[in-house]
RNA sequence: GUCCCCAUCGUCCAGCGGUUAGGACGCGGCCCUUUCAAGGCCGAGACCCGGGUUCGAUUCCCGGUGGGGACGCCA
């Protein structure tokens, strides 16, 4: 089996890309078989080596590593149309030759007008067939002569083209409603449906994987793959990405594309695993049972897995509404999987973007994966980290003070903490509970009127991470040497005792 | 306009002639708790409409409606 994902580059991997690419790449490991990735750079005005980079950087930052490719190599390259012009060109030649396609000379500005009218007549705005019938000699002539002309592919007078979608079972269509199609460009590009024929013939790609856009080019491929005498690819048809309106995704929903989930702090598993349930179940029904019996969430599954569960006749017809909630909730599960070793990693940018770490050093990332169970699993992204963390960094004593002025317990409470932990670094939840112990003793005080004061001394805000966490984590900040490559961390006693005295 | 595709909770899926129509996200409630989250438990919530076929349709067929796609010298 041989499959591939062939994007054109011309902007970011959107999302609804990704997921074709995704259920390619499932297909392909599922079935030890091979993925390729090619690019459709034709339209030179709008591809860019730079959205290429892009994509390539996406796709592989997803897992979805190819097996040929234009960066990779493989035994059927080039693997850039661009680079393929020479093949498509002597295909061109030998379809002119056989009559199976002819030049036409009409002007775009001809063209743009039959289809006008087409359309206000009611009629299918296709191609009429000015120039079919030219006598070809004469239009040799004409082209060595230097005008200008594109190559048409000649479509047959009536009757059907079927083929069978293995996600859809058989389409028809009749010949009637194709118009003569062009193959080459009048400046000698390919255009889209010649080009992808020609490169996923000669590519040997066994099974096209494509979305629903692309259903109604199908018919015009399998005509050229019989003009040409090869057998048509199987083909399967992947319904649409939409946004929440039921319109195709696009930037006015938000973020669309795979590099601003990654901004926007998503990791790539999560981003996966909810892309492959999209127009796809990896669920049987005893797993339904079992789940509904408190099982684990049977959705939730390593890319692995889920490539040898995927099949194409399990995927859906319909469209599928893209739900950033679903999203956000399985990155919450994944970043509590993830080793605080790998979200030190993860996070860091975000760390850093806010001045809070600078210098990887081994005691700043060792630090940062201590701060961890402090804040994963509690937000749904890696850029909350930083939310979460914020009070180790931030911490000043104005807001502070006027938090525990606020509260009636406050200067009482803080008051006592301040006496005890003088000097002192709680660097771990004993010491601070031992701390805590006394000013209850103190004070008098338990529970909520004991705890609030400290944390907003300590934190200069109403609500956070708890304290047996929140606590030993300044402290042990506190304590890091300035050259670990970690903004200095005001320790808890003195963040208590400032919080008495600053003016608020 | 013509052609093609599609149609189960708000959303994503399961179901493939007989089910109390199931799961997941979200939502509501309760529990846990020194706060906010997280977590645990419970709950509300759907077969687009009309005809057939059949003893019996969510399921099969036809029509309608609705949504989407295509009809380029874009891909």
């Amino acid at each position: 089996m041989r499959v591939r994902f062939a994007p054109s580059p011309t902007g970011h991997l959107h999302v609804g890309n990704a997921r074709t690419a995704l259920f390619n790449w499932l297909l392909a490991r599922g079935h030890g078989g091979t993925f390729i990735l090619r690019i459709e750079d034709t339209d030179a005005e709008r591809s860019t080596a730079e959205s290429e980079r892009g994509i390539l950087r996406d796709l592989r930052w997803m897992g979805l590593e190819w097996d040929e490719g234009p960066d990779v190599g493989g035994g059927h390259g080039p693997y850039r149309q661009s680079e393929r012009f020479a093949l498509y060109a002597s295909h061109a030649r030998e379809l002119i030759e056989k009559r199976l396609a002819y030049y036409c000379f009409c002007s775009a500005e001809q063209l743009e007008a039959e289809r006008t009218l087409a359309l206000a007549e009611g009629r299918p705005p296709m191609y009429s067939g000015t120039c079919r019938d030219l006598d070809p000699e004469e239009s040799e002539r004409r082209v060595t002569g230097g005008e200008r002309a594109v190559v048409r592919f000649r479509v047959p007078d009536g009757g059907d083209v079927k083929f069978d979608d293995d996600v859809r079972g058989e389409v028809v269509f009749s010949m009637d409603v194709i118009g003569d199609f062009v193959l080459v460009r009048s400046d000698g590009r390919p255009a889209y449906n010649f080009a992808v024929v020609i490169d996923d013939a000669l590519m040997h790609v066994t099974q096209v994987i494509r979305g629903e856009d692309h259903i109604s080019n199908t018919p015009r491929q399998v005509l050229l793959y019989e003009a040409m005498g090869m057998e048509p690819p199987a083909f399967a048809h992947l319904s649409l990405v939409l946004g929440p309106d039921h319109a195709p995704l696009s930037k006015r929903h938000g973020a669309t594309s795979v590099a601003e989930f990654r901004a926007k702090g998503y990791l790539p598993e999560a981003l996966v695993n909810y892309l492959a349930l999209i127009g796809w179940s990896p669920v049987t029904e005893s797993e339904q049972v079992e789940a509904a019996l408190g099982g684990a969430n049977p959705e939730l599954l390593p890319v692995d897995e889920m490539a040898r569960r995927f099949s194409l006749e399990r995927v859906s017809h319909s469209a599928g509404v893209f739900d950033e909630a679903k999203l956000a909730w399985m990155n919450r599960h994944y970043m509590k999987q993830a080793a605080p070793e790998r979200l030190v990693h993860e996070c860091w940018s975000w760390l850093a973007a806010r001045g809070w770490v600078t210098t990887r050093t081994p005691e700043a990332q060792q630090f940062i994966a201590s701060l961890m169970p402090i804040a994963a699993g509690s937000v749904d992204r890696l850029d909350e980290v930083a939310d979460r963390v914020q009070f180790l960094f931030d911490w000043d004593a104005a807001p502070a003070a006027g938090l525990v002025a606020a509260d009636d317990n406050g200067q009482a409470v803080v008051g006592a903490f301040a006496d005890e932990s003088t000097g002192q670094l709680l660097g771990d939840k004993d010491a601070f509970r031992a701390i805590m112990s006394r000013v209850k003793d103190r004070t008098g005080l338990k529970g909520k009127a004991l705890f609030h004061p400290v944390r907003v001394a300590l934190t200069a805000a109403e609500s956070g991470p708890e304290l047996d966490l929140a606590v030993p984590a300044i402290d042990r900040g506190a304590s890091l040497a300035p050259a670990a490559g970690v903004k200095p961390i005001v320790p808890c006693h003195e963040r208590a005792r400032r919080s008495l005295e600053a003016p608020c």
